[in-house]
DNA sequence: GGCGGACTAAGGGGAGTTGT
DNA sequence: ACAACTCCCCTTAGTCCGCC
């Protein structure tokens, strides 16, 4: 039994006729008499009697019957809703490191988005391996990860050949946040001796973006954190703390309560890259996305 | 090659119609 | 009233075609 074997028979009890359902059913009566005869054959039961005035329904049939109608109404809800859906949500997913100036690009696609309209957006902060993963295994449209530029070489071919496509968009060099009212916050730019005896607010799972070489000439005292807004908190509540991060759009170290110093002394360049999958077809709200990462990072 | 879906042709059977 | 005819509906048999 399937669910063409249940419409068979819903159609057959509606027009009272195996010849007028198969009309209707844009089949040859033969073959309809056929498949309802299999239908009663599989489930052991009779449901129509046939007559040479057209058919009845048994008193079988009609159980039979009331059960096919409400599964095919079930089946005609899921479908039309994932027909509405489909057209109709907006859909984003992007998996990006932890930069504040791609957290705003991501404000700005969600001021696009139609609010009357469903929408399915998803916006993971994850590092280098885990954001290929979440595309390549989680269905992520988008993904942003970040590299030290000379790996970019090995970095590149890796990816292509599990079938991403990349661009490279936004090159710097990390530079040291911290609270506004530190005493460092005046300098114009700081040397890794300034971070000395200071207690460095760091993610915990972090593996390229950060300049770990330097620690050890700064002093390994270490808070780590799991999220930017810990680490922000922090910055501004822990007195002697800082961070190592990318560059940050002035607007944001403004309601962050932050500044952000050069630091002589750390000159490895990284770079942050697009990736997605080979033919994947971008949405408005990806285009929209991309054109935001990319202007807001050329200002920095 | 097996299987399932669909077609045509042939035929069975019941109900209504018609002629006697 | 009854037999023959006609129509309608359904089934069966044989066959073709596409898919796995």
């Amino acid at each position: 039994m399937n669910l063409v074997h249940l419409k068979y028979a819903v159609e057959i009890e509606k027009t009272r006729s195996i010849s007028k359902a198969a009309e209707n059913l844009l089949m040859a009566q033969p073959n309809l008499s056929r498949a309802v005869k299999e239908l009663e054959e599989s489930l052991g039961i009779t449901i129509f009697r046939r007559t040479s005035r057209g058919i009845l329904v048994t008193a079988e049939g009609e159980e039979f019957l009331r059960r096919a109608r409400s599964i095919l109404a079930q089946v005609e809800e899921v479908e039309n809703y994932y027909k509405y859906h489909k057209t109709r949500t907006q859909k984003f997913s992007v998996s990006v490191p932890r930069a504040a100036y791609i957290s705003d690009a991501f404000g700005e696609v969600l001021k696009q988005v139609d609010s009357s309209l469903p929408c399915e957006i998803y916006f993971k902060e994850a590092g280098y391996e885990a954001a290929i993963d979440n595309i390549l295994q989680e269905g992520f449209g988008l993904g942003i990860i970040r590299f030290q530029r000379e790996r970019e070489g090995e970095i590149v071919p890796a990816l292509e050949s599990k079938g991403l496509r990349c661009e490279p968009f936004f090159e710097f060099v990390h530079v040291v946040a911290v609270s506004k009212f530190s005493s460092l916050a005046a300098k114009q730019v700081l040397g890794l001796d300034d971070l000395k005896g200071r207690i460095e607010i760091a993610f915990a799972e972090e593996e390229f973006e950060v300049p770990a070489l330097n620690r050890k000439q700064c002093g390994c005292r270490r808070i780590c954190v799991f999220e930017r807004g810990s680490q922000a908190d922090l910055l501004r509540s822990v007195p002697n703390t800082y961070a190592w991060c990318s560059p940050m759009p002035q607007q944001t170290l403004e309601s962050l309560g932050l500044a952000q110093l050069e630091c002589k002394g750390e000159e490895r360049v990284f770079k942050d890259m697009l990736i997605y999958p080979e033919g994947y077809r971008f949405s408005e709200l990806d285009k929209l996305f991309m054109a935001k990462v990319r202007q807001i990072a050329r200002l920095l």
